[in-house]
DNA sequence: CGTCTATTTGCAAGTTTAGCCAAATATGCA
DNA sequence: TGCATATTTGGCTAAACTTGCAAATAGACG
């Protein structure tokens, strides 16, 4: 693989990467819902540090996958690009099919 | 965020997680092409070292991406799960739409 | 201007991941 | 059985990621 190719798939694999982890996925599921949220908001839900919270968001954002928008006092995120929920269905059967795997194994 | 949703979320990133990585892309793409591979070819394709890329294929295997056969003295890996390929399409237009922004931000 | 609130950032510790080399396995075949 | 080939696994190091606490920022508002 040449230079080039490589950082293709390097483009490619940090969008995912900034998929790749539960609080960050289950941020993503939230905004889906809910439009736009606050961090304090989101901090609350997730039940972690605000500044933890901060920085999942801060890598959703350096991913272009949400933008962030002040209102007052306060940072509000929604999603950005609404293709990503596609990840979700997909995820979902893989996870199905390796129940059943695991299920046809046991027989 | 209760134990309960944590496992859902934790079970998708694993998936997720397993994508996350610019060989494992590559290698995903490949197969999406060229149906099967064994270990060998894609050894040279990745231009990595063979435990490097056995190594990637496990993870893609253990997240139930892609599936093995033994032929001989060779292992031949391919998709089990389609849908991963969509993800692609997504994360070109997550790129395409980070570009475009980086272009207007310049003017 | 000073203060309060919301958010981000610096730092340190702990955990995970990636990569290579060497060694162990597993098959095929003489 | 013994050798050759393909693949996986153990061990180790360097780099990257995650997290919370404390400190720094940025607006809002009296």
């Amino acid at each position: 693989m040449n230079a080039k190719k490589r950082a293709k798939y390097e483009a490619r694999a940090r969008i995912i990467k900034a998929m790749a982890h539960p609080t960050r996925l289950f941020i993503v599921d939230q905004l889906a819902h809910d439009e736009q949220r606050c961090v304090c908001e989101l901090t609350e839900m997730v039940g972690a540090d605000m500044s933890t919270v901060s920085r999942h968001l801060a890598t959703l954002k350096e991913a272009g996958i949400v933008e962030d928008e002040r209102r007052g006092t306060q940072i509000h995120y929604r999603l950005r690009v609404k293709c990503v929920l596609n990840f979700f269905d997909c995820v979902e059967t893989v996870l199905e099919r390796n129940a059943k795997e695991r299920m046809e194994l046991l027989r």
